[in-house]
DNA sequence: CCGCGAGGCTGAATCGGTTCAACGCGGACC
DNA sequence: GGTCCGCGTTGAACCGATTCAGCCTCGCGG
């Protein structure tokens, strides 16, 4: 009695059996009317709450789904987690948000966990691709890499094109007439940065010698790692441009927390946003638009990614034989007042 | 075979009982070191991974504990969920984040869900009181209460006095000579906003009448509704002053997203903070210092908040007799441009 | 009057770890 | 030689919901 009644104690009750109360939990359609209302008061009287892990051990699989995200500080990836939200509620499943702060460690620890949970699907924007992810995949868990693009052989993947991306913002640059560019972006292991850096680059060389572009990097994608570029290119306007130093006239971060990091650096140091330098983010979160200068932004469609992730996670999950897709997603270039002229 | 193997395969494969793999897993200085051995060796070559249900059933209780806030989207949240997750971590719990949107009936949903799994504890920042969480206690979950305080003889609770928050930010305002200060919150409902504005209101009413504050009530806490807000006190300001119109000189916001909301709109129309008006705002989160006019804001410890919740609720599942217990941060000013003269 | 089918309900088997009483065995001690 | 102890191991009972073969009842057609 003390703590929690189980079903029998229920059947007990309403007289019944122990099935015709699942029967009622499950399909209830099955069962006669006056039957069902009597289990229905007897749950009621003793405040009954089905035990789950009996019910999954018995079914074998879990009404949950993982998700496991870089960071979730960052605004882009709890975007992201209510679109997945959003889909798998829809099908009654509940989310597990992971986080894993970068950290490989914390990655391998969380998908362990997933795993003995035997959730049924996990959404990852991997780190690192040690065997887990292969493993469970083996014991039968769909896995669905999003923000990144993965072997369509093996896995179902949601990306934006990040080449695109960066080609998008430095050719907006270009062509307002910005001739050095700096990226600010790291660490450079992860493809994110790689690809968006990548993307400007290429602008750059197509304009034959005409664009520079140097490329500061950062230990993490957020603020603080801002702030500390955004002073470093501010102490650079002192010296000589022989000296490597001098303003560049325009800054590419490969996110917008940096950005808001240099924005705020640079402004700090009396140097004006976007006369003296203009700057262009990367994810259009809320926060840039509400910057006091509004950033321009490479927009990445946030929850439609995690809505997408979570569909392409079902329909592995229930589709008799599946194939795995790969769902590029184009990004949008937000222009605000930060490198208008 | 296909899919999951489980002890008793192990068993077999090792050549030991069930009930030694089960003491390899779970008191390894138990076993005698070769049949440990035999029975690592045996796991990595069947890739048998703990079914977590079957534990859970038999043991009682789960090893996740449930933390439930209003909103994912806001940094003062998931700074908190940082603090939950590293005591949680450190003790071997994971953390299932619900996210309820201020939403009544998601937070009925998620806290229904918690029920069937059992989990250890659930930290919780309630809309609603309805009967779930007492419920919940009834069944013998622990529930403590965040950033809210809750009644000392029947739970523990974490919060910040919000009265004290209302009242630094005033005087801050008032000292500064602000005559005509203008309250920005809402739902009035939540806790939160009306104790800030009393703080805010009783520094008002020692002035004796020299200081005049008005409310303008947003329905939601975040950018979007800040930007409201912002635009309707500009439209203000061409009003004369008997017609209700005219800037105030200050304004004091509920949270640093309805400021940086604010703040963007009052930009846009050309109104400089602080020159015209100045701006407070509340929770300090780390967009607040990097705004390009940084906001002076009143700091909550949040992620102290989350882990003193989490070892509430640790001592609460652990100790022999309890004793609810009551904490109560106090809150800093934090002064930046956006109120300087 | 009998047979048959459908609807409604029963209850035992099942899922896979955990736990604990009990057992075997070798060594120490009297 | 007998007894006792403790370490290492065993294996069956158990947790609680689900499932399904099988039972009963009732109504209808032959």
């Amino acid at each position: 009695m003390a703590g929690a009644p189980n079903i029998r104690e229920v059947a007990l009750r309403a007289g019944v059996s122990v099935g015709t109360v699942s029967n009622v939990l499950n399909r209830p359609e099955l069962v006669a009317e006056p039957t069902r209302d009597r289990v229905y008061a007897a749950i009621e009287e003793l405040g009954f709450v089905r035990n789950d892990s009996a019910r999954q051990l018995r079914v074998g699989r879990s009404r949950t789904l993982g998700l496991v995200v870089l960071d979730v500080a960052n605004p882009f990836f709890t975007d992201v987690a209510r679109g997945v939200e959003d889909t798998a509620n829809q099908h009654g499943l509940a989310v597990i948000l992971c986080n894993t702060d970068e950290d490989p460690r914390k990655e391998a620890s969380h998908l362990d966990l997933l795993a003995e949970m035997r959730v049924q699907g996990v959404l990852i924007n991997p780190i690192d691709t040690d065997g887990r992810i292969a493993a469970l995949r083996g014991r039968g868990t769909p896995v669905v890499l999003f923000d990144r693009l993965g072997d369509p052989d093996i896995e179902c993947s949601v990306a934006v094109d990040d080449v695109l991306g960066g080609r998008l913002a430095a050719q907006h640059l270009v062509e307002a007439g910005h001739r050095t560019i700096l990226f600010v972006g790291g660490p450079l292991t992860l493809r994110q940065v790689q690809e968006r850096r990548e993307g400007a680059s290429s602008v750059v060389a197509a304009a034959n010698g005409a664009v520079t572009m140097d490329v500061l990097t950062t230990t993490a994608l957020n603020v603080a790692a801002g702030r500390a570029a955004g002073d470093r290119i501010a102490a650079s306007a002192g010296r000589s441009s022989a000296d490597g130093g001098g303003l560049p006239s325009a800054v590419f971060c490969a996110n917008d927390l940096l950005a808001l990091g240099v924005l705020q650096a640079l402004t700090h140091a009396g140097i004006r946003v976007p006369a003296d330098v203009a700057i262009v983010g990367y994810d259009d979160i809320d926060f840039a638009a509400a910057a006091a200068v509004p950033l321009t932004s490479v927009r990445q469609p946030r929850q439609q990614l995690g809505r997408t992730a979570a569909e392409l996670l079902l329909a592995e999950t229930m589709e008799e034989q599946h194939r795995h897709r790969q769902v590029v997603f184009q990004p949008e270039l937000i222009v605000r007042d930060s490198s208008s002229t």
